[in-house]
DNA sequence: TAAGTTACGATAGTAATACTATTATATTTG
DNA sequence: CAAATATAATAGTATTACTATCGTAACTTA
Protein backbone atom coordinates (compact mmCIF):
# COMPACT_ATOMS: atom_id res chain seq x y z
CA UNK A 1 0.00 0.00 0.00
CA UNK A 2 2.76 2.25 0.96
CA UNK A 3 4.67 1.99 -2.26
CA UNK A 4 1.38 2.17 -4.31
CA UNK A 5 0.19 5.44 -2.73
CA UNK A 6 4.43 6.65 -3.63
CA UNK A 7 3.42 6.32 -6.95
CA UNK A 8 0.11 7.85 -7.25
CA UNK A 9 -0.64 11.26 -8.01
CA UNK A 10 -3.87 12.90 -6.40
CA UNK A 11 -5.60 14.83 -9.86
CA UNK A 12 -6.78 18.29 -8.84
CA UNK A 13 -8.64 19.99 -11.57
CA UNK A 14 -6.54 22.38 -12.74
CA UNK A 15 -8.77 25.78 -12.33
CA UNK A 16 -7.55 25.51 -8.58
CA UNK A 17 -4.43 26.43 -9.37
CA UNK A 18 -1.96 28.82 -11.54
CA UNK A 19 0.76 26.70 -11.81
CA UNK A 20 0.71 22.95 -10.98
CA UNK A 21 2.02 23.02 -7.48
CA UNK A 22 3.30 19.60 -7.78
CA UNK A 23 5.69 20.71 -10.81
CA UNK A 24 8.42 22.13 -8.59
CA UNK A 25 10.18 22.24 -5.16
CA UNK A 26 8.88 25.50 -4.48
CA UNK A 27 5.24 24.63 -5.32
CA UNK A 28 5.98 21.29 -3.01
CA UNK A 29 7.12 23.45 -0.47
CA UNK A 30 4.06 26.11 -0.66
CA UNK A 31 1.76 23.34 -0.10
CA UNK A 32 3.72 20.94 2.86
CA UNK A 33 4.23 24.12 5.11
CA UNK A 34 0.94 25.34 4.47
CA UNK A 35 -0.63 22.42 6.11
CA UNK A 36 1.41 22.75 8.86
CA UNK A 37 0.54 26.81 9.31
CA UNK A 38 -2.95 26.20 9.11
CA UNK A 39 -3.41 23.27 10.96
CA UNK A 40 -1.11 25.20 13.88
CA UNK A 41 -2.57 29.22 13.56
CA UNK A 42 -6.30 28.33 11.64
CA UNK A 43 -7.02 29.37 8.14
CA UNK A 44 -7.88 33.19 8.72
CA UNK A 45 -4.74 33.91 10.74
CA UNK A 46 -2.77 32.70 7.59
CA UNK A 47 -1.92 34.66 5.19
CA UNK A 48 0.60 33.98 2.10
CA UNK A 49 2.85 36.69 3.78
CA UNK A 50 3.16 34.83 6.59
CA UNK A 51 4.01 31.57 4.40
CA UNK A 52 6.84 33.22 2.13
CA UNK A 53 8.69 33.94 5.73
CA UNK A 54 8.12 30.72 6.74
CA UNK A 55 9.60 28.98 3.56
CA UNK A 56 12.11 31.39 2.94
CA UNK A 57 10.70 31.99 -0.32
CA UNK A 58 8.70 35.60 -1.63
CA UNK A 59 4.86 36.32 -0.93
CA UNK A 60 4.89 37.01 -4.69
CA UNK A 61 5.94 33.46 -5.86
CA UNK A 62 3.63 31.72 -3.85
CA UNK A 63 0.82 34.29 -6.03
CA UNK A 64 2.14 31.98 -9.12
CA UNK A 65 0.66 29.23 -7.63
CA UNK A 66 -2.23 30.02 -6.07
CA UNK A 67 -4.69 32.85 -6.95
CA UNK A 68 -5.56 33.38 -2.97
CA UNK A 69 -5.58 31.42 -0.10
CA UNK A 70 -9.30 30.43 -0.89
CA UNK A 71 -8.35 28.47 -3.55
CA UNK A 72 -4.91 26.67 -1.64
CA UNK A 73 -7.96 25.97 0.82
CA UNK A 74 -10.01 24.33 -2.24
CA UNK A 75 -6.38 22.52 -3.62
CA UNK A 76 -5.45 21.12 0.12
CA UNK A 77 -8.99 19.62 0.76
CA UNK A 78 -9.65 18.22 -2.69
CA UNK A 79 -6.08 16.28 -2.40
CA UNK A 80 -7.60 15.11 1.10
CA UNK A 81 -11.04 13.96 -0.22
CA UNK A 82 -8.82 12.58 -3.58
CA UNK A 83 -6.71 10.94 -1.21
CA UNK A 84 -9.73 9.42 1.32
CA UNK A 85 -11.01 8.25 -2.10
CA UNK A 86 -8.41 6.17 -3.05
CA UNK A 87 -8.46 4.72 0.20
CA UNK A 88 -12.11 3.82 0.17
CA UNK A 89 -11.83 1.98 -3.65
CA UNK A 90 -8.94 0.43 -2.95
CA UNK A 91 -10.52 -0.75 0.92
CA UNK A 92 -13.64 -1.55 -0.31
CA UNK A 93 -13.15 -2.61 -3.82
CA UNK A 94 -12.71 -6.60 -3.29
CA UNK A 95 -15.74 -7.05 -1.32
CA UNK A 96 -18.72 -8.34 -3.12
CA UNK A 97 -21.62 -8.06 -0.03
CA UNK A 98 -23.18 -4.66 -0.39
CA UNK A 99 -23.33 -4.49 3.34
CA UNK A 100 -20.00 -5.14 4.08
CA UNK A 101 -18.65 -3.44 1.72
CA UNK A 102 -20.91 -0.44 2.84
CA UNK A 103 -19.80 -1.21 6.37
CA UNK A 104 -16.19 -0.80 5.07
CA UNK A 105 -16.81 2.61 4.12
CA UNK A 106 -18.17 4.21 6.54
CA UNK A 107 -15.25 3.02 8.36
CA UNK A 108 -13.00 4.67 6.58
CA UNK A 109 -14.18 7.99 5.79
CA UNK A 110 -15.63 8.67 9.86
CA UNK A 111 -12.08 7.42 11.40
CA UNK A 112 -9.53 9.90 11.48
CA UNK A 113 -6.30 9.61 10.26
CA UNK A 114 -3.65 7.97 12.63
CA UNK A 115 -0.32 8.30 10.40
CA UNK A 116 0.99 10.08 7.97
CA UNK A 117 1.74 7.47 5.17
CA UNK A 118 3.24 8.16 1.83
CA UNK A 119 2.86 11.39 -0.05
CA UNK A 120 6.37 12.32 0.75
CA UNK A 121 5.30 16.35 1.62
CA UNK A 122 1.69 15.86 2.44
CA UNK A 123 1.47 15.07 6.43
CA UNK A 124 -2.21 13.40 6.33
CA UNK A 125 -2.97 13.77 10.06
CA UNK A 126 -2.66 17.47 9.77
CA UNK A 127 -4.22 18.03 6.67
CA UNK A 128 -7.22 15.37 8.17
CA UNK A 129 -7.38 18.08 11.15
CA UNK A 130 -7.36 20.75 8.70
CA UNK A 131 -10.46 19.02 7.19
CA UNK A 132 -12.35 18.79 10.14
CA UNK A 133 -11.99 22.64 10.94
CA UNK A 134 -12.03 24.47 7.93
CA UNK A 135 -13.92 22.32 5.10
CA UNK A 136 -16.97 23.96 5.70
CA UNK A 137 -15.35 26.88 4.62
CA UNK A 138 -14.17 26.11 0.77
CA UNK A 139 -18.04 26.14 -0.28
CA UNK A 140 -19.90 28.47 2.18
CA UNK A 141 -19.14 31.34 0.01
CA UNK A 142 -20.86 33.46 -2.23
CA UNK A 143 -18.97 32.47 -5.08
CA UNK A 144 -19.64 28.39 -4.26
CA UNK A 145 -21.86 28.10 -7.45
CA UNK A 146 -19.90 29.58 -9.88
CA UNK A 147 -16.77 27.42 -8.65
CA UNK A 148 -19.10 24.44 -8.19
CA UNK A 149 -19.84 24.80 -11.71
CA UNK A 150 -15.64 25.22 -13.14
CA UNK A 151 -15.40 22.00 -11.31
CA UNK A 152 -13.93 23.20 -7.73
CA UNK A 153 -15.60 20.36 -5.85
CA UNK A 154 -15.83 17.10 -7.99
CA UNK A 155 -13.90 14.87 -5.70
CA UNK A 156 -16.13 15.71 -2.95
CA UNK A 157 -18.89 15.30 -4.92
CA UNK A 158 -17.48 12.17 -5.62
CA UNK A 159 -16.53 10.87 -2.57
CA UNK A 160 -20.84 11.44 -1.55
CA UNK A 161 -22.13 9.85 -4.77
CA UNK A 162 -19.69 6.62 -4.21
CA UNK A 163 -21.05 6.26 -0.94
CA UNK A 164 -24.54 6.83 -2.09
CA UNK A 165 -24.31 4.39 -4.36
CA UNK A 166 -22.82 1.65 -1.98
CA UNK A 167 -26.30 2.75 0.28
CA UNK A 168 -28.66 1.88 -2.59
CA UNK A 169 -26.72 -1.17 -3.35
CA UNK A 170 -27.63 -2.30 0.37
CA UNK A 171 -31.31 -1.23 -0.08
CA UNK A 172 -32.64 0.08 -3.35
CA UNK A 173 -35.83 1.64 -2.42
CA UNK A 174 -34.62 3.30 0.61
CA UNK A 175 -35.13 7.10 -0.67
CA UNK A 176 -32.41 9.50 0.55
CA UNK A 177 -29.24 8.09 -0.12
CA UNK A 178 -27.48 10.93 -1.30
CA UNK A 179 -28.91 12.79 1.75
CA UNK A 180 -27.97 10.27 3.91
CA UNK A 181 -24.50 9.75 2.16
CA UNK A 182 -23.68 13.39 2.38
CA UNK A 183 -24.72 13.26 6.37
CA UNK A 184 -22.53 10.57 7.11
CA UNK A 185 -19.53 12.80 5.25
CA UNK A 186 -19.96 16.15 7.00
CA UNK A 187 -21.31 14.48 10.12
CA UNK A 188 -18.74 12.90 10.92
CA UNK A 189 -16.58 15.94 10.51
CA UNK A 190 -18.89 17.68 12.74
CA UNK A 191 -18.98 14.81 15.22
CA UNK A 192 -15.23 14.77 15.74
CA UNK A 193 -14.69 18.98 15.62
CA UNK A 194 -17.94 18.43 18.63
CA UNK A 195 -15.56 15.67 20.33
CA UNK A 196 -12.48 17.93 20.69
CA UNK A 197 -14.35 21.50 21.45
CA UNK A 198 -18.16 20.43 22.38
CA UNK A 199 -18.05 17.32 24.74
CA UNK A 200 -21.14 17.86 25.93
CA UNK A 201 -23.46 17.92 22.51
CA UNK A 202 -21.64 14.47 21.24
CA UNK A 203 -21.67 10.96 22.54
CA UNK A 204 -17.81 10.09 20.51
CA UNK A 205 -14.73 10.59 23.03
CA UNK A 206 -12.54 8.23 20.88
CA UNK A 207 -11.86 8.04 17.28
CA UNK A 208 -13.85 4.64 16.49
CA UNK A 209 -16.94 6.06 18.94
CA UNK A 210 -17.75 8.60 15.37
CA UNK A 211 -17.65 5.06 13.13
CA UNK A 212 -19.53 3.12 15.90
CA UNK A 213 -22.13 5.54 16.04
CA UNK A 214 -22.89 6.00 11.43
CA UNK A 215 -22.72 2.44 11.44
CA UNK A 216 -25.31 2.14 13.95
CA UNK A 217 -26.90 4.81 12.23
CA UNK A 218 -27.02 3.51 8.46
CA UNK A 219 -27.33 0.09 9.76
CA UNK A 220 -30.90 0.12 11.29
CA UNK A 221 -31.79 2.76 8.69
CA UNK A 222 -31.66 0.82 5.89
CA UNK A 223 -32.66 -2.52 7.63
CA UNK A 224 -35.95 -1.63 8.94
CA UNK B 1 -48.05 33.47 18.90
CA UNK B 2 -47.59 36.69 17.34
CA UNK B 3 -48.43 39.41 20.04
CA UNK B 4 -46.58 37.03 22.60
CA UNK B 5 -43.33 36.36 20.75
CA UNK B 6 -43.38 40.36 20.43
CA UNK B 7 -43.31 40.98 23.86
CA UNK B 8 -40.52 38.55 24.39
CA UNK B 9 -36.97 39.30 24.30
CA UNK B 10 -34.71 37.04 23.55
CA UNK B 11 -31.80 36.99 26.28
CA UNK B 12 -28.39 37.22 24.74
CA UNK B 13 -24.89 36.63 26.35
CA UNK B 14 -23.70 40.20 27.65
CA UNK B 15 -20.06 39.27 26.58
CA UNK B 16 -20.90 38.95 22.93
CA UNK B 17 -21.17 42.95 22.63
CA UNK B 18 -20.29 45.95 24.21
CA UNK B 19 -23.27 47.41 24.38
CA UNK B 20 -27.27 45.74 24.07
CA UNK B 21 -28.09 46.59 20.43
CA UNK B 22 -31.67 46.40 21.78
CA UNK B 23 -31.17 49.21 24.24
CA UNK B 24 -31.34 51.81 21.41
CA UNK B 25 -32.24 52.92 17.67
CA UNK B 26 -29.23 52.85 16.41
CA UNK B 27 -28.58 49.40 17.97
CA UNK B 28 -31.74 47.52 16.33
CA UNK B 29 -30.83 49.58 12.90
CA UNK B 30 -27.42 48.06 13.24
CA UNK B 31 -28.84 44.16 13.92
CA UNK B 32 -31.60 45.39 11.39
CA UNK B 33 -29.33 46.12 8.41
CA UNK B 34 -26.46 43.89 9.25
CA UNK B 35 -29.00 40.81 8.64
CA UNK B 36 -30.37 42.42 4.91
CA UNK B 37 -26.48 42.99 4.25
CA UNK B 38 -24.94 39.34 5.40
CA UNK B 39 -27.58 37.84 3.65
CA UNK B 40 -26.86 39.90 0.35
CA UNK B 41 -23.23 39.88 0.07
CA UNK B 42 -22.20 37.30 2.56
CA UNK B 43 -20.40 37.59 5.55
CA UNK B 44 -16.87 37.76 3.71
CA UNK B 45 -17.90 40.72 2.15
CA UNK B 46 -19.61 42.12 5.12
CA UNK B 47 -17.43 45.21 7.01
CA UNK B 48 -18.88 47.70 9.66
CA UNK B 49 -17.64 50.55 7.17
CA UNK B 50 -20.54 49.57 4.32
CA UNK B 51 -22.70 48.32 7.23
CA UNK B 52 -22.00 52.42 8.73
CA UNK B 53 -22.96 53.86 4.95
CA UNK B 54 -25.92 51.80 4.61
CA UNK B 55 -27.93 53.05 8.28
CA UNK B 56 -26.42 57.11 7.52
CA UNK B 57 -24.31 56.46 10.96
CA UNK B 58 -20.24 55.93 11.40
CA UNK B 59 -18.16 52.73 11.52
CA UNK B 60 -17.03 53.69 14.81
CA UNK B 61 -20.42 53.94 16.29
CA UNK B 62 -21.04 50.37 15.37
CA UNK B 63 -17.79 49.96 17.36
CA UNK B 64 -19.49 50.79 20.16
CA UNK B 65 -21.68 47.99 19.56
CA UNK B 66 -19.71 45.03 18.89
CA UNK B 67 -16.35 44.52 19.49
CA UNK B 68 -15.93 43.45 15.36
CA UNK B 69 -18.10 41.13 13.00
CA UNK B 70 -17.65 37.99 14.03
CA UNK B 71 -18.93 38.89 17.47
CA UNK B 72 -21.87 40.41 16.02
CA UNK B 73 -22.01 36.91 13.66
CA UNK B 74 -22.51 35.21 16.86
CA UNK B 75 -24.69 37.27 18.25
CA UNK B 76 -27.31 37.11 14.92
CA UNK B 77 -26.71 33.39 15.22
CA UNK B 78 -27.27 33.36 19.45
CA UNK B 79 -30.47 35.27 18.37
CA UNK B 80 -31.83 32.31 16.17
CA UNK B 81 -31.53 29.96 18.23
CA UNK B 82 -32.90 31.55 21.02
CA UNK B 83 -35.90 32.19 18.75
CA UNK B 84 -36.12 28.80 17.60
CA UNK B 85 -35.71 27.70 21.14
CA UNK B 86 -39.13 29.53 21.92
CA UNK B 87 -40.52 28.30 19.13
CA UNK B 88 -39.75 24.33 20.16
CA UNK B 89 -40.64 24.85 23.49
CA UNK B 90 -43.63 26.53 22.56
CA UNK B 91 -44.86 23.84 19.97
CA UNK B 92 -43.61 21.08 21.97
CA UNK B 93 -44.82 21.82 25.90
CA UNK B 94 -48.26 20.67 26.00
CA UNK B 95 -47.42 17.31 23.88
CA UNK B 96 -47.00 14.50 26.55
CA UNK B 97 -46.19 11.48 24.16
CA UNK B 98 -43.13 11.80 24.13
CA UNK B 99 -42.39 9.86 20.08
CA UNK B 100 -44.96 12.74 18.78
CA UNK B 101 -43.06 15.27 21.05
CA UNK B 102 -39.80 14.77 19.20
CA UNK B 103 -41.67 14.60 15.58
CA UNK B 104 -43.07 17.82 16.45
CA UNK B 105 -39.48 19.35 17.46
CA UNK B 106 -37.66 17.55 13.96
CA UNK B 107 -40.17 19.19 12.22
CA UNK B 108 -39.55 22.87 13.88
CA UNK B 109 -36.12 22.54 13.44
CA UNK B 110 -35.65 21.20 10.09
CA UNK B 111 -38.13 23.36 8.27
CA UNK B 112 -36.74 26.31 7.04
CA UNK B 113 -38.89 29.41 8.34
CA UNK B 114 -41.04 30.76 5.63
CA UNK B 115 -42.76 34.06 7.37
CA UNK B 116 -41.12 37.16 9.35
CA UNK B 117 -43.26 36.72 12.22
CA UNK B 118 -43.12 39.26 15.20
CA UNK B 119 -39.90 40.71 16.23
CA UNK B 120 -39.75 44.00 14.04
CA UNK B 121 -36.40 44.85 13.08
CA UNK B 122 -35.34 41.03 13.00
CA UNK B 123 -36.25 39.80 9.27
CA UNK B 124 -36.27 35.75 10.57
CA UNK B 125 -36.10 34.43 6.81
CA UNK B 126 -33.36 36.05 6.36
CA UNK B 127 -31.73 35.24 9.16
CA UNK B 128 -32.56 31.51 8.53
CA UNK B 129 -30.71 32.05 5.02
CA UNK B 130 -27.67 33.00 7.08
CA UNK B 131 -27.58 30.88 9.84
CA UNK B 132 -27.24 27.97 6.62
CA UNK B 133 -24.82 29.81 4.85
CA UNK B 134 -22.55 31.36 7.77
CA UNK B 135 -23.58 29.21 11.20
CA UNK B 136 -20.28 27.41 11.16
CA UNK B 137 -17.55 30.12 10.70
CA UNK B 138 -19.28 31.09 14.13
CA UNK B 139 -17.69 27.94 15.82
CA UNK B 140 -15.18 27.37 13.46
CA UNK B 141 -11.94 29.36 14.99
CA UNK B 142 -9.21 29.23 16.73
CA UNK B 143 -10.68 30.75 19.42
CA UNK B 144 -13.61 28.20 19.62
CA UNK B 145 -12.45 27.11 23.65
CA UNK B 146 -12.45 30.71 25.03
CA UNK B 147 -15.55 31.77 23.58
CA UNK B 148 -17.45 28.93 24.47
CA UNK B 149 -15.85 29.18 27.74
CA UNK B 150 -17.54 32.46 28.04
CA UNK B 151 -20.45 31.45 27.15
CA UNK B 152 -21.29 32.48 23.89
CA UNK B 153 -22.61 29.19 22.42
CA UNK B 154 -25.18 28.42 25.62
CA UNK B 155 -28.36 28.80 23.29
CA UNK B 156 -26.74 26.59 20.11
CA UNK B 157 -25.96 24.10 23.09
CA UNK B 158 -29.38 24.36 24.53
CA UNK B 159 -30.81 23.42 21.87
CA UNK B 160 -28.89 20.26 21.05
CA UNK B 161 -29.66 19.08 24.88
CA UNK B 162 -33.14 19.77 24.20
CA UNK B 163 -33.56 17.69 21.50
CA UNK B 164 -31.31 15.13 23.03
CA UNK B 165 -32.92 14.79 25.88
CA UNK B 166 -36.44 13.95 23.87
CA UNK B 167 -34.36 11.74 22.09
CA UNK B 168 -33.28 9.67 25.25
CA UNK B 169 -37.14 10.21 26.60
CA UNK B 170 -38.23 8.09 23.09
CA UNK B 171 -35.63 5.37 23.55
CA UNK B 172 -33.54 5.78 26.95
CA UNK B 173 -30.87 2.67 25.75
CA UNK B 174 -30.27 4.30 22.89
CA UNK B 175 -26.58 5.51 23.64
CA UNK B 176 -26.12 8.27 20.65
CA UNK B 177 -28.33 10.32 21.50
CA UNK B 178 -26.36 13.74 21.65
CA UNK B 179 -24.60 12.87 18.57
CA UNK B 180 -27.84 12.34 16.88
CA UNK B 181 -29.04 15.48 18.19
CA UNK B 182 -26.58 17.51 16.93
CA UNK B 183 -26.52 16.03 13.70
CA UNK B 184 -30.25 16.87 13.17
CA UNK B 185 -29.16 20.34 13.70
CA UNK B 186 -26.22 20.79 12.24
CA UNK B 187 -27.88 18.15 9.33
CA UNK B 188 -30.47 19.99 8.95
CA UNK B 189 -28.95 23.25 7.72
CA UNK B 190 -26.27 21.55 5.50
CA UNK B 191 -29.02 19.63 3.74
CA UNK B 192 -30.58 23.21 2.92
CA UNK B 193 -27.14 23.97 1.45
CA UNK B 194 -26.78 21.50 -0.42
CA UNK B 195 -30.27 21.98 -1.73
CA UNK B 196 -29.55 25.08 -2.86
CA UNK B 197 -26.25 24.43 -4.42
CA UNK B 198 -25.21 20.74 -4.60
CA UNK B 199 -28.63 19.35 -6.01
CA UNK B 200 -26.75 16.01 -6.78
CA UNK B 201 -25.57 15.32 -2.98
CA UNK B 202 -29.21 15.92 -2.00
CA UNK B 203 -32.78 13.97 -2.09
CA UNK B 204 -33.81 16.97 -0.56
CA UNK B 205 -35.94 19.27 -3.29
CA UNK B 206 -38.85 21.01 -1.20
CA UNK B 207 -38.07 22.42 1.85
CA UNK B 208 -40.21 19.86 3.63
CA UNK B 209 -38.03 17.23 2.68
CA UNK B 210 -35.15 17.80 5.12
CA UNK B 211 -37.61 17.02 7.65
CA UNK B 212 -38.97 13.60 5.95
CA UNK B 213 -35.59 12.40 5.68
CA UNK B 214 -34.79 13.25 9.28
CA UNK B 215 -37.90 12.02 10.71
CA UNK B 216 -37.70 9.14 9.14
CA UNK B 217 -33.92 8.42 10.56
CA UNK B 218 -34.67 9.36 13.36
CA UNK B 219 -38.10 7.19 14.04
CA UNK B 220 -36.49 4.05 12.20
CA UNK B 221 -32.89 4.22 14.69
CA UNK B 222 -34.99 5.02 18.19
CA UNK B 223 -37.78 2.19 16.97
CA UNK B 224 -35.18 -0.59 16.22
C1' DT C 1 -32.59 76.26 34.00
C1' DA C 2 -27.81 75.26 34.50
C1' DA C 3 -24.55 71.49 34.77
C1' DG C 4 -23.39 66.96 34.04
C1' DT C 5 -23.58 62.79 31.53
C1' DT C 6 -24.10 59.92 27.68
C1' DA C 7 -24.57 59.00 22.77
C1' DC C 8 -23.31 59.70 18.40
C1' DG C 9 -20.90 61.59 14.36
C1' DA C 10 -16.80 63.25 12.16
C1' DT C 11 -12.18 63.00 11.33
C1' DA C 12 -7.73 61.13 11.47
C1' DG C 13 -4.56 57.70 11.81
C1' DT C 14 -2.29 52.87 12.11
C1' DA C 15 -0.98 48.22 11.14
C1' DA C 16 -2.06 44.47 8.52
C1' DT C 17 -4.09 42.23 4.53
C1' DA C 18 -4.49 41.03 -0.09
C1' DC C 19 -3.02 41.75 -3.63
C1' DT C 20 -0.34 43.84 -8.53
C1' DA C 21 3.60 45.46 -11.10
C1' DT C 22 8.31 45.86 -12.22
C1' DT C 23 12.87 44.59 -12.45
C1' DA C 24 16.86 41.87 -11.35
C1' DT C 25 18.94 37.54 -10.82
C1' DA C 26 19.15 32.65 -10.82
C1' DT C 27 18.24 28.22 -12.98
C1' DT C 28 16.86 25.25 -16.51
C1' DT C 29 16.51 23.73 -21.15
C1' DG C 30 17.34 23.49 -26.04
C1' DC D 1 26.25 29.17 -24.68
C1' DA D 2 21.87 31.61 -25.59
C1' DA D 3 17.21 31.80 -24.69
C1' DA D 4 13.57 30.96 -21.92
C1' DT D 5 11.66 30.42 -17.58
C1' DA D 6 11.37 30.65 -12.54
C1' DT D 7 12.11 32.97 -8.57
C1' DA D 8 13.48 36.86 -5.49
C1' DA D 9 13.41 41.60 -4.21
C1' DT D 10 11.32 45.77 -3.94
C1' DA D 11 7.73 48.93 -4.24
C1' DG D 12 3.24 50.33 -4.29
C1' DT D 13 -2.16 50.36 -3.87
C1' DA D 14 -6.73 49.76 -2.05
C1' DT D 15 -9.10 47.87 1.57
C1' DT D 16 -9.80 46.08 6.12
C1' DA D 17 -10.09 46.26 10.84
C1' DC D 18 -9.56 48.60 13.89
C1' DT D 19 -8.22 52.86 17.82
C1' DA D 20 -8.19 57.58 19.42
C1' DT D 21 -9.72 62.10 19.86
C1' DC D 22 -12.94 65.70 19.77
C1' DG D 23 -17.19 68.31 19.22
C1' DT D 24 -21.93 68.55 19.70
C1' DA D 25 -26.69 67.13 20.39
C1' DA D 26 -29.84 65.24 23.47
C1' DC D 27 -31.31 63.78 27.54
C1' DT D 28 -31.02 63.80 32.91
C1' DT D 29 -30.80 65.29 37.29
C1' DA D 30 -30.21 68.68 41.01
Amino acid sequence: MERLLKSIKIAINEKIYVKDPESSALGKRIVEESILMISEMGFESFTFKKLGIEIGSNESSIYRYFENKHKLLVYLTSWYWGWLEYQLVFATNSIADSSEKLAKAIEIVTRTTAEDSAFSHINEILLNKIVINENSKSFLTKEVDSENKEGYFVLYKRMVSRIGQMIKDVNPSYPFSASLASTILEGSLHQHFLKDHFGTLTDCRKNEDATRYFLHLVTTTLNA
